[in-house]
DNA sequence: CGCGTCCCTTACCGGGCGGTAAAGTTTTAC
DNA sequence: GTAAAACTTTACCGCCCGGTAAGGGACGCG
């Protein structure tokens, strides 16, 4: 049969390392983390990762690009909106995930923290989160300019904005996940509206 | 003789782990951070470790410790400043270091977010980061309070306006840390003036 | 001196890790 | 139909890590 849906392709087996690998690092987390545990996530046994990626290494670069790919994946945002709706769009969505606390979010949110942090210690890993990072800040900088274009924003320096909220963002998901302040995307969205985007209005 | 200058006491030796210990995370990172860098990071052989620790777990609990308590030696704020001066002196000496860009900062740092990061895999390790996190923003928390009952901030939510400013703190420091981001903590610097503290100070 | 205590070293080990070799098994190609 | 190609499994290995056992030297105290 060539049925997609039925064969075994190298991209379906490939998947299942990937979502097995997201669980095994899930639960027992980056630095105790070992290759057994992916093939104990999964009905494969764990040598089809040599396969399928050359070493333990390779395959994290891959995963990292999986994670990432994911996550820009998930976003999703009517443009057409006016910028003050797609900015409150885009923050609740970075803060609290795609579809509000989908089961699984945390989750993934907690093994892409822990693979930020460890991406200092190896260049391309890092390479790869600074042009995500990139990314997730360029689309909140051009929500920004395009309020100031349309006079719904002060004038101030869009990028500047763009990088404090994407930094907030960041240090209140961080912050729950690290030290379990379930709290904390709830008080950094109302930081965010009373100190930041509450002087960025026009009319003042 | 008993001149503490020349016997080796049970703390010193340890002050001399804690210290090789230091730098054999700073060089490796905390995944590959093996028992055997701390012994080359020192003149002592690495099995003195299991004499004064009780193993690497142990070992890691104290030396967080350690760490946390230096931390929090270093800054200096002389608080009978006007609380806009003093809240100045904080953010600045969280952002740049006790004092500016002092060699050694960055590494320290650099070791700090990697504990702070792994510490949600540990219980003990999540709760001594928890307390100090704790300290830290109850001393931005205080310096606000201070301003407002002073009358030269607006009458804000002053936990609100703390949790704030450390979490972009925070975020900068990680940023410069994990993304290489030199001019992070002064971009942080420059949005905390610009859309933060701007709006509050009293006279609007 | 001699004995105990504290601190450190030398030598060694068991276990578990990532990785490989070779033998299936299934799918594709002609 | 059959041979090659793609994929997976079983069995195995060498290395390196954290930890321990046993001993040696320095100091304190009788």
């Amino acid at each position: 049969m060539s049925d997609p849906g039925e064969t075994v392709s190298a991209k379906d087996t490939e998947d299942v390392i990937m979502e097995a690998t997201f669980r095994a690092l899930s639960e027992h987390g980056y630095t105790d983390f070992r290759m057994r545990d992916i093939g104990e996530e999964m009905d494969l046994t764990r040598q089809v990762i040599h396969y399928h990626f050359d070493g333990k290494h390779d395959l994290m670069s891959s995963f990292l690009e999986y994670v990432i790919d994911q996550y820009e994946g998930s976003v999703e945002v009517e443009e057409d909106a006016d910028p003050r709706t797609e900015l409150d769009a885009r923050i609740d969505q970075c803060l609290f995930g795609p579809e509000f606390e989908e089961f699984g979010h945390w989750d993934r949110m907690k093994v892409y923290h822990e693979l930020y942090t460890y991406a200092q210690n190896d260049d391309d890993h890092r390479a790869l989160f600074d042009d995500h990072y990139d990314r997730i800040r360029g689309s909140v900088v051009e929500v920004v300019e395009r309020g100031i274009e349309e006079g719904e924003f002060r004038a101030v320096d869009a990028e500047l904005m763009g990088q404090l909220l994407t930094d907030v963002i960041h240090a209140a998901r961080g912050r729950r996940i690290a030290l379990g302040h379930e709290d904390a995307p709830e008080q950094a969205r109302r930081a965010i509206d009373e100190f930041v985007l509450d002087s960025l209005s026009a009319d003042d």
